[in-house]
DNA sequence: CGAGCTTGCTACATAATGTGTAGCGTATGA
DNA sequence: TCATACGCTACACATTATGTAGCAAGCTCG
């Protein structure tokens, strides 16, 4: 078996949270929900425009996953465990960094 | 720490990535170019039997962002900026395990 | 040499997914 | 009552992904 990386592929927690923040706008979403709770339409322009249909189904999608609930009198806001994802990608802001630097130079 | 969330957005570092890492396939990827460099084909295998036309599309995308690397006598590896992302990965790894547990009481 | 294999990669028809725009029904405030 | 903002839907159009077939180049082995 050549598999050595643990465990079986498409059932791994990380696979499912791979294909979730694979699906367009998803990770788009999340990061501007990071500066906190807003309004459907809020959250379209913080996300440049994206068309309703998409945001109803990328809500639908989060909600049902936990990481976005939609009770709170002030719209649309993160849940915890929301929160808890959100605050990994900030490594990934100063990756991010360094990135467009090196690469800078060509393009 | 809050993610101050300033300046325009389509041109930051962090949008820039992830709008790469929204694109299909490409956490995919990089998740299994992890385990050591491989072939085209075999990478196929390792994301579940992605279409050609994907991996080509993607491959070259990540190439040109510098984390993949072609030349190699191996086939297709990880640059080093590439390796330094995926290890950020790692605390998402963590995260969706305690995610997949919360979440399988309800469903 | 030459048959058989694997390699990276392309072509192209079909299916899935996203976009843009108009607008509905409800609430709220003036 | 009229205007405005809300969440959300409808739907035609555009973009993107999939699946399958297959090519040209490079082994390898008799």
């Amino acid at each position: 078996m050549t598999i050595v990386v643990t465990g079986a592929a498409s059932t791994r927690p990380i696979m499912q949270l791979i294909d979730l923040l694979g699906s367009k706008w998803i990770m788009r979403i999340l990061w501007e929900m990071n500066s906190g709770p807003c309004t459907f339409r809020e959250l379209q322009d913080r996300c440049g425009g994206i068309s309703p249909t998409m945001i109803n189904n990328r809500m639908k999608d989060l909600i049902a996953e936990n990481l976005v609930d939609k009770d709170s009198p002030n719209g649309y806001q993160l849940t915890d465990l929301g929160k808890e994802l959100v605050i990994l990608f900030s490594p990934l802001n100063q990756w991010a960094e360094q990135w467009v630097e090196k690469r800078g130079i060509n393009s």
